[in-house]
DNA sequence: TTAGGGTTAG
């Protein structure tokens, strides 16, 4: 047997596994060596030289009578770390389950909780979570920690956050776990709270942050937009030595994009000595939103050039971005030609929206007829959007037509159309539009706004009233409006929907909640500094032109980041040149 | 704990 060991842990190559495979079905060894036999399953199932489908093959030739616990778990294991994680619970529920011996483990279980979690299903987690109890597992800090993380990938964070509480021991990874999950469900702000009741923690039994700590909580920085906080952790990272680590660079220079500094970004990324694959889409992706599409499209070359790094479907997606940001169609298309990856559903919308917004309609529609999949709402909104751009009646009124018959019935689909409609003059359609609106129930996504002044995050919708300094502001508006029209201005109305008064749509527009966090960051920060708002929008074409003449009139760098794309206003003109 | 399991960037 000794032999034999130092030949599995040899294995280098899937035919070693073969070899091996043979050589223990030819002495019979395969259903008598359990620990070896299921060793030999495991390294092949999740080995990256192994393939499942022979893996899986070898467990089910293994009779069920001599199938072990440690068979099923290599089996389960490969199945869950697979492309199809589903069937990993499907053989663990139906067909070991229902066998009275083996009974499943700890590992069992840590491996089908995986699956669950991969597949962000609540169901399972919950039916895994009650047999862990009944099986006793619950003092397993490994396995608790892997139950918290499929809670919160199932975004059931109030569970996530009972398991994390009802835990006795905690380690770095049970706190990483509870951090990211509060971070990718929309919570930043108490991921970031969490971080620091860690990081400031006066009780020695809890864990000292690690590099997954800070990662986990530069995600909720970026996704928070929060320059200071992103900084501050980084403050922190650095002075423990925390920022070496190419995950952390990448975390780093992904925060430092999405909190508009991406020249900071830039710099991290030059000085990163071993720059992995994410490396590059993380810059490419920060200097994309940033509208800076030739050097996202230099830094590409470069990586095709000069390092033994492939481009996956994220690159690509990246790199189609800042194309499409920057105006770059042929190169654009040329890139989308290229592809080494299939392309999915997120890169022929790419491609449309690259064509759509250089107005190339007809060639974005062509493109949506040829794709090998029928065309998901995503896909038709972007091209009702190329069509408003464009002013397109005719191909948005068809496009409509499809989202209305997929059950698409959002707020933003109609407002669309009836401004194709309304930049065509065609007010009766508008007003018919209006009607449909009112007579479908229609789901609004409410604008918000949000500002950080000195660590706090103050929050804006469109007309309200609720800021504290709401009187004050309002009269800020007010006295940019006269300085703006001086430079000018005259309201752009054709965004606003409604059917009122040309002196009330002025009203509707200047009570934006980008504009009115604009007015908040101009009367609460010193002269001359920057102003950053973040919308959870798309910014609107009125609300472009008055932070570009903010940015004049009070000679202030202002920086949008919108749903899209970050806006650098800066003396009278912004970063997108327009192109948006 | 005589194998192996958990968190972490685009």
């Amino acid at each position: 047997m000794a032999h034999l060991e130092s030949l599995l842990q040899r294995c280098s190559k899937l035919s070693h596994i073969k070899q091996l495979h043979a050589h223990l079905l030819v002495t019979g060894l395969f259903p008598i060596s359990a620990s070896f036999r299921s060793r030999l399953i495991e390294l092949c199932a999740v080995a990256s030289f192994g393939d499942l489908h022979y893996a899986l093959a070898m467990f089910r030739s293994t009779p069920r009578s001599a199938a072990a616990t440690n068979d099923w778990n290599a089996a389960i294991r490969g199945l869950a770390a697979g492309p199809e994680p589903a069937a990993a619970l499907l053989l663990f529920a139906h067909e070991m389950l229902p066998l009275a011996p083996p009974r499943p483990d700890a590992l069992t279980l840590s491996f089908a909780i995986r699956a669950a979690a991969r597949l962000s299903a609540l169901p399972p987690t919950r039916q895994l979570h009650s047999l862990l109890l009944r099986l006793g597992l619950a003092a397993d800090v490994r396995l608790a920690t892997t139950l918290l993380d499929a809670y919160a990938k199932a975004t059931d964070l109030p569970s996530a956050h009972q398991v994390f509480s009802e835990m006795t021991l905690r380690d770095v990874a049970t706190w990483n776990a509870l951090i990211s999950g509060l971070a990718l469900s929309d919570r930043p702000p108490d991921a970031l709270a969490l971080f620091r009741r860690l990081s400031s923690s006066p009780d020695p039994s809890d864990p000292a942050p690690n590099d997954g700590t800070i990662v986990a909580a530069l995600s909720a920085c970026a996704q928070l937009g929060s320059l200071r906080d992103g900084a501050a952790v980084h403050d922190y990272a650095r002075a423990r030595g925390l920022d070496a680590d190419v995950r952390v660079r990448n975390a780093l220079l992904d925060m430092y994009a999405k909190c508009g500094a991406v020249d900071r970004a830039a710099a991290i990324f030059r000085a990163t000595p071993e720059k992995s694959l994410v490396s590059y889409n993380a810059i490419i992706m920060g200097l994309a939103l940033h509208g800076r599409g030739a050097e996202a499209l230099h830094l590409f070359d470069e990586m095709l050039r000069s390092t033994d790094l492939e481009p996956d479907a994220v690159t690509y997606l990246a790199v189609l971005c800042g194309c499409t940001h920057a105006g770059l169609v042929d190169e654009g298309l040329r890139v989308f030609r290229s592809m080494r990856v299939r392309p999915t559903m997120k890169h022929y919308g790419s491609v449309v929206d690259l064509l759509g917004r250089a107005g190339r309609l007809t060639e974005a529609y062509g493109v949506v007829e040829s794709m090998p999949f029928e065309p998901d709402v995503v896909l038709w909104q972007t091209l009702l959007g190329a069509c408003r751009t464009h002013g397109e009646v005719d191909l948005a009124e068809r496009v409509s037509q499809k989202l209305f018959e997929m059950g698409s019935n959002g707020c933003g689909n109609y407002v669309l159309l009836s401004n194709v409609y309304a930049a065509n003059r065609r007010w009766s359609d508008v007003g018919r539009v209006r009607e449909a609106m009112k007579s479908h129930d229609v789901k609004k996504i409410p604008g918000i706004s949000t500002t950080e002044i000195e660590g706090v995050v103050h929050t804006f919708y469109n007309g309200d009233k609720e800021h504290e300094r709401w009187r004050e502001i309002y009269r800020a508006l007010d006295e940019i409006g006269a300085r703006i029209k001086a430079l000018g201005y005259v309201p752009d109305t054709s965004n606003v929907l409604h059917d009122i008064g040309d002196e009330d749509k002025e009203n509707a527009l200047c009570q934006h909640s980008e504009k009115l966090a604009l007015a908040f960051g101009l009367i609460s920060t010193p002269v001359g500094a920057p102003i950053q708002v973040m919308k959870n929008l798309r910014i609107c074409g009125d609300c472009h032109t008055v932070a570009k003449l903010i940015s004049r009139a009070y000679d202030r760098v202002i920086i949008v980041r919108d749903l899209a794309r970050f806006h650098r206003f800066e003396g009278g003109d912004c970063s997108c040149r327009d192109y948006w």
